[in-house]
DNA sequence: TTGAAAGCGGTACCAT
DNA sequence: ATGGTACCGCTTTCAA
């Protein structure tokens, strides 16, 4: 953008030159739009002599012409956009690995992921924002979905809804991701250990909850009717807090802490060796996840692992419910939660 | 194409209610189409009677009536898009953070973070695809884009391109995030502390190059013409390579490593130090990145932190250039990359 | 207060 | 081998 000097000119903004059409490589071609659209699509149908595709090809390139998506879309009916809300926290090393999977078997059948930012709505309010793109497909992640968002969706033209949630949700495919049983498998892997005391760390970073939440019931679920008892511990994700946690240690007398996940679980760990609790003797530490970090530590950290789907595999199944709208949902328990045992516990 | 229905239509499909229009709400509400889209969008400068407004609302949730984003950015000629194509590998925290930070900050400023992942495209062609997209903004977070990319994506119509990268793009605002310098301040680091056989750690993950290259350049040169020398040491994110890298840890002779990143480092580290490799002592390591993993090891783990920008910040960027198109693309370079210096170095 | 109609940028049918 | 044109769904003048 040179500005010009010598212009005057009180009002005039940096004159935006219009987009380039169609019609304007139509016009500089010489030719029709019709013939452009056949020619920058290749359109088996029609054959068009070579000397026109050229010029067509050269005017295009001469104004750097960019088809219109939504222009296109639009008249199409349709698209090949499968839309993934984002997560309202930042994501975690397991689902970063599992959106770039997801996103590159997608392509691969010719689709295009997107995900898409939805802060501040909610529930059917967040559905219909995402049926306004008309999206082939989408995954939703967290339980941020009811039956009457499902059938917005669709009703706007989604062919397939799937959730990754703990249940399933009327009229949509349904990855069942139990975060409770993660909870519940760490507070009973900590009670067959003789462990009675037992601590469940709850994250305070908020947006946390919709994960913290169902592990937290699940631990407590699992200990109901035992000798045990479940005591919840706010935790942020600083050393700070660690440190005041590990040095109420004593006062709480816990023998065992879950620790949320495998980050907390090493922040905790570390908070508390300070603090001259031993582990897993005096405390037993176990986390989620199973990131690469818990076999690093010493000791090593005892995790729940949770099995997220392959993205090839949901990559698969989207294009199975996109060709066959008509289907029953298929719900696909997530192989549950199983404990890893290692030293912390 | 309308289904006619005195067909025999063996092939029946679930008979896909077609997704209703604004059309339709306006027949149901027995108004014109117009004034539908009046009372939807609560038109100020028209005044529709309470009891139209009534029908034309009852109207749409009977139908589930949801408008379609792009008949209305064709129509509006413009969007509050924000495109981020997504990265070529899996996020990392910092940037997972810091996207979730951008998205929060735009879609304060009522923009819309949109995440669209372009796998297999590149350069230019890249560049065309997100052009498709007419996106008011694209931050590009890696070097993946020319001056040439730079010029399609503002003539269809992007009112501001920032890029992510090591070099000012023409035409580009950019925040300059010099992988090398952090190669750089590593091995700089390393030398100063009196080390002279160093490796740098390159990560087998395919995609990581465009990170790991600049990272390793740049130790080459702040160590060209001095005593020291440089050995590129491959290492895939698995226990088993680092093992076999620590196997061959004696026969390298190196003094020190620069590992790439933190969580590489804490790789290594356990697997040098299970070798019985003593750290800083045999072999000083330094990462990047500062993860807060790095404060929790023992010993714990000097870094290079290279400082993304706040999400903030940089949505605040975004608005002012999209509000003034006109002018001169800033340079923001980020604060370099400044080394922690902490117990393993 | 409401409706008719033009038009945003493409695509594809039907003529020529 | 090409061109004319209707139409996708929505917004927005302009009239009534």
């Amino acid at each position: 953008m040179v500005q010009i000097p010598n212009t005057p000119a009180p009002t005039k903004p940096p004159a935006p030159r219009p987009v380039p059409t169609s019609a304007d490589v139509a016009r500089l071609a010489g030719v029709s739009r019709a013939t452009v659209s056949y020619v920058l699509n290749n359109t088996s149908a029609v054959r068009i002599s070579e000397p026109t595709r050229r010029r067509v090809h050269e005017a295009a390139r001469e104004l750097g012409y960019v088809p219109h998506a939504a222009a296109r879309s639009l008249r199409a009916g349709h698209s090949r956009v499968v839309l993934m809300p984002t997560l309202p926290v930042p994501a975690g090393p397991l689902y970063s690995q599992f959106v770039h999977d997801f996103q590159g078997a997608l392509s691969r059948l010719d689709y295009t992921v997107v995900q898409y930012g939805t802060s501040g709505l909610r529930g059917d309010d967040a559905a219909r924002a995402w049926a306004e793109l008309r999206p082939v497909a989408v995954l939703v992640p967290t339980p941020g979905i009811g039956p009457e968002g499902v059938a917005v969706l669709k009703r706007s033209g989604a062919r397939a809804v799937v959730t990754l949630s703990p249940v399933p949700v009327e009229g949509a495919h349904a990855l069942l991701l139990d975060h409770a049983r993660v909870g519940q498998s760490a507070a009973e892997h900590l009670h067959a250990r003789g462990r009675r005391r037992i601590g469940v760390v709850v994250p305070e970073e908020p947006g946390m909850e919709i994960f913290s939440g169902p592990r937290l019931t699940g631990a407590r679920e699992a200990l109901r009717g035992t000798d045990a008892t479940v005591v919840e511990l706010r935790l942020a994700y600083t050393q700070k807090s660690a440190a005041a946690l590990a040095a109420r240690w004593a006062d709480l007398g816990l023998d065992a802490v879950f620790a949320y996940n495998d980050e907390y679980a090493m922040l905790l760990m570390r908070a508390l060796t300070d603090a001259g609790v031993r582990i897993p003797e005096d405390t037993a530490v176990i986390g989620a996840d199973d990131l690469m970090l818990g076999r690093l530590l010493r000791p090593t950290l005892s995790t729940v692992r949770i099995a997220l789907p392959s993205g090839s595999e949901l990559a698969a199944l989207v294009d199975r419910a996109v060709r066959n709208p008509g289907a029953e949902p298929e719900s696909h328990p997530l192989s549950g939660a199983t404990v890893v045992h290692r030293e912390s516990s």
